[in-house]
DNA sequence: TTAAGTGTTATTGTCGACAATTTAAGATAG
DNA sequence: CTATCTTAAATTGTCGACAATAACACTTAA
């Protein structure tokens, strides 16, 4: 559960594309803002450990603001569901476990499936002409750094966010790139997840802009959701493997 | 758009029920969550009408707070999107509209629609035979009070909530119950919908919950799924002839 | 008359201090 | 030695005041 700086710094672009792109994101201007996302980008980085507690004194200290600054920072962060609080009692870091990164997963691909297949409906043919180039784009990219995952990622994020963003569902945006992708960026940061499926992603991709294209949005929301189910299975196996593996150390061990 | 506080007094129910059985929703000890509240039903009964500035000053005063405690009311607001916050401006409250309602219902169809998928899956066999027993209620008193579609109404709710609560999955509940529910209310409120479907939607309560029963999942999706876009396509139909009326009333007006 | 510029007013953001509550430590009884 | 009660420390919630920003009214120039 370490977090592993050196392979995530792409997701400073993708921040920089919510906050150019996303119609949501609002602009930066206060000293809360900019708090909010030093904590938010430590929190993902899990620079603070997940589930730890939050001192609101401490905090304040370490970036030179008040409290009452820094709770106005604690309260964006607690509604992108980063940190919880109890009354009286205080903040802590949301605790990071497998359920709750399943449970996120069935959240996407209710969300997003939905929002797949209203993209398809209300896309303008611009917009989609604009996700086939990318898609192009990454294509050749990815003969170039094919296998590594890594760009493949960036790639992932930037078209998961092209189809929400072409909804035009404002509460469906809303949610999901203001709310659940800040607790998926964590999670990928936390559990160390870089795609293994890039191939297999990319065309995916694929198919979902082809459906999209063809204004099938019964058939864009399915490939939607068996893309982001595909990627839970791909997961839970590999937990599974892992806990497997855990079990015959500990055999090992055991008869050591 | 008027408020009709005289329909709608069966919020008060449904807040107990969600106080007490929706394990998300945290007690309300400080003074911030006593006046959230009640801004909150402010809003959601049109006391404070939608779309209208919020003036900080104003608010402090009138519930004898001090700015502070207010502005940690209104983070609580904007948490449960009722109200939109703009730095140094100042807060809204959300502007209610056709697009704004129709865009919720396919959230909802989104959200609730999984939620009933995983309730096949995780709901307890006590728990499933506790929502019968409900329905067989509301069977009844819908014999007594048909028509009216009041009751069956605050059933209706209930009933969504038990189906969502029956997913077992936090980040759903939260999302559904914390978030966008104050928000249906709210709609409900304003646009004075009470549903005109009482009998057909108990007829489709009684289908989820034998999906459910049986554990099919994939059905129990789909039928929550028809049930809100039925009731969807009810409101923009009713809409629809209503806006016909008025331009009629409007050509009527200009013939006189 | 309209447009841009300027000064005033009001509103929001931020701060430090105090009050209320919880947590921790210590003492006392069993 | 454990458990409970009491007291002390720390943390959170709330308050009023000040600073920074935006909205408004007025003046002036084109």
């Amino acid at each position: 559960m370490q977090s592993k700086t050196n392979h995530y710094n792409y997701n400073l672009d993708v921040l920089k594309f919510m906050k150019t792109n996303n119609p949501t994101q609002q602009a930066v201007v206060t000293t809360a803002d900019k708090v909010f996302e030093k904590i938010q980008h430590a929190i993902v980085e899990g620079e603070i450990p997940s589930g730890s507690k939050i001192s609101e004194p401490g905090l304040a200290k370490h970036y030179q603001i008040s409290r009452s600054t820094l709770r106005e920072a604690l309260n964006r962060l607690e509604k992108c569901h980063l940190i919880e609080r109890k009354a009286n009692v205080g903040s802590r870091v949301v605790q990071c476990s497998i359920e709750g990164l399943l449970e996120l997963y069935i959240t996407r691909e209710a969300l997003e499936g939905m929002a797949c297949r209203q993209a398809a409906n209300n896309m303008s043919d611009e917009e989609i002409s604009n996700m086939q180039a990318m898609l192009k784009i990454h294509a050749q990219t990815q003969e170039l750094k094919d296998g590594t995952g890594y760009y493949q990622e960036e790639g992932n994020l930037d078209f998961h966010y092209k189809v929400i963003l072409g909804s035009h569902n404002k509460q469906l945006i809303e949610l999901i790139c203001g709310q659940l992708y800040h607790l998926v960026r964590m999670y990928r940061c936390q559990f160390g997840m870089y795609s293994p499926r890039a191939s297999r992603a990319f065309d995916e991709h694929s198919s979902i802009i082809q459906a999209i294209a063809d204004r099938d949005g019964e058939l864009a929301e399915m490939l939607m959701r068996r893309h982001i189910a595909a990627s839970r299975k791909n997961i839970e196996n590999k937990i599974a493997k892992e806990i497997t593996q855990k079990e015959q150390t500990n055999i090992q061990l055991i008869k050591s």
